[in-house]
DNA sequence: TTGAAAGCGATACCAG
DNA sequence: CTGGTATCGCTTTCAA
């Protein structure tokens, strides 16, 4: 039986396929092998310069780009930190930590990717992460098991990082101490003499796991004083807020820790349109500290959270791609400090 | 010569590395093929009920995940949209449109990935992100020439959307005319009788192809008529609006357009620190229409800007995937409106 | 119904 | 100094 050529000589390759090393070998006249050399400027051979040349000159003409997933998959292992993207819009402080982070693991020459899974939760979340064979694993907010942990370890992750509420078994953890936000702003009222003290819980979903912890952290700080604690469920429109404002009298607080700043705005402002005083009849405290809450009369009291620095967490990365066997490390990165202004 | 086998039989696979199909093959007792059609419920080959269950069992219990890389190798193509992730923090309304648009693309089984490439210009990224071969590439505000848009087509792209203030040759195209927003903040301004309009420009770096085109689309609407426009530089920190604010009455303006909402936020506060009134004295113009405007006093007018839905975004993709020969489409997609509030 | 084998594109070893 | 070639993990014909 006559053998088939396996290439049917494409003596001008078609311009609509995208061109590989072995183009750009052909039209340079040497093999795949000299290419690479070239492009990839490996010092353990040296290449002539007039090759150098001609293959650079190839490579530009035909538009030659490496094929990233071939590279790696020959390689063993690729340098991407890979993210879960956030499912729901996040706050200025997240994003800032965000674009500091790409920054600095930029610098330590890993490639940060967040990658949109929605619709999947847990463990087949971290199965869809493992497929792209990650260098290592950010979990802001983990809802992920130490199963996932294992998948996403067993697929080759060198470095599983959770960025949340509490640690998952064999992973490293930034854990944010959400409850001590609750506590700060907690002691801080009751040291001012307020006794009865709402806490506006945002009705939003999915932050859920944000505010949880700081109600908790106020019942926490406020346990066995004479101080009572109301949980006000608050959606993120005016009328919710107007609606609670009505009925603020008949609720006879004398403070409120208003999740985060903008809450505390949209709340402070209904309370003031429904003729509360502020800080007298009603101390209202927010949290993020941000700059918002400066602008705002009376100036607004606030929780000011330090959000882990994304050179520490890319520090951290990178620690535990170069030495994965190391035991997780565990660090508190969350202070949480009162700056009082006016409101309360 | 004895032929070395190629796999030196092991007997118990090292447990450190990971898995592959042919493990997978070897613990059921089957062929790799086998492996790929059981996973992948293959409809072409009908496989024995007993292997499935076999080859299920096997992978689950090495804790198999398949290998994207290797996967799309083979394949030659890929269903990642690739973004690049915005390099500063960015406001909510654009959050807002980044998580509608991934919810619709996963609908539509693409993946999202926003790649983190800090650091890179131009046609150095665009050839950073050819190298994932992407299927689509979208990129928000655009900072890529035709010839990025013919490296990224080259190397497999089948869309290239830009979402930005101009369209780029061979791409498609969704036209945020930011122009627009400041015409429409100018007109209503000298229709209400005000002539001597400033416009916040930020310092901030990034935000200048924003806020240019908003200023120009202010002078041009007031081109030729007896309005005077001062550009006002100002940086998002009180101290730069108190500067501001302590030299407002020497500038002799009677209406600002602040760029957006929080920078008026921003400046109001600063002025009625002034003594300034407001809308009396100066009318204070905003733009976004953030919750945020209807909080302060006076209520902030303000120009609301209809960002592009992510289904549409989404939609123009997938038909731009489905048919890569098809004309560039190009859509305006920003309606700008005034919303007439208190503030002016 | 299952298995053997050919590649996808890039790299690195080993000859020449 | 340069060229074959085996290899990474997976899919998919083609044969058995």
């Amino acid at each position: 039986m006559v053998q088939i050529p396996k290439t049917p000589a494409p003596v001008s390759p078609d311009p609509r396929s995208v061109p590989t090393s072995a183009d750009v070998a052909r039209l340079a006249g040497v093999s795949r092998a000299t290419v690479s050399y070239v492009l990839n400027n490996t010092s353990a051979v040296r290449i002539s310069e007039p090759t150098r040349r001609r293959v650079h000159e190839a490579a530009k003409e035909l538009g030659y780009v490496p094929h990233a997933a071939a590279r790696s998959l020959r390689a063993g292992h690729s340098r991407m930190v890979l993210m879960p993207a956030p499912a729901a819009p996040v706050g200025p402080l997240y994003a800032q930590f965000l674009s500091e982070l790409q920054w600095e693991l930029g610098r330590l020459d890993y490639t940060v990717v967040q990658y949109g899974a929605v619709g999947l939760r847990g463990d087949d979340a971290a199965r869809a992460w493992a497929e792209l064979r990650p260098v290592a694993v950010l979990l802001p907010g983990s809802d992920l098991g130490p199963k996932g942990v294992t998948v996403l370890k067993r697929s080759g992750a060198r470095a599983v990082v959770v960025v949340g509420p509490e640690p998952v078994e064999g992973a490293h953890a930034l854990l944010m101490d959400y409850a001590a936000v609750g506590d700060c702003a907690a002691r801080h009222l009751y040291a001012r003499g307020r006794r009865r003290i709402g806490v506006v819980v945002p009705q939003e979903p999915g932050v859920r796991s944000f505010s949880a912890p700081r109600l908790e952290g106020v019942r926490g700080a406020l346990r066995g004083t004479d101080a009572r604690v109301v949980e006000l469920p608050l959606a993120y429109d005016e009328t919710s807020a107007a609606r609670l404002a009505a009925r603020w009298r008949g609720l006879g607080l004398d403070a409120v820790f208003a999740y985060n700043d903008e809450y505390a705005m949209l709340l402070m402002r209904a309370l003031q349109d429904e003729g509360v005083r502020i800080p007298e009849d009603t101390a209202v405290i927010g949290a993020d500290d941000l700059m918002l809450g400066r602008l705002l009369r009376p100036r607004l009291s606030t929780v000011h959270i330090e959000v882990p620095s994304g050179r520490e967490l890319a520090e951290l990365v990178d620690r535990a791609v170069r030495d994965p066997n190391a035991a997780p490390e565990t660090h508190k990165v969350l202070g949480a400090s009162m700056v009082h202004r006016d409101s309360g």
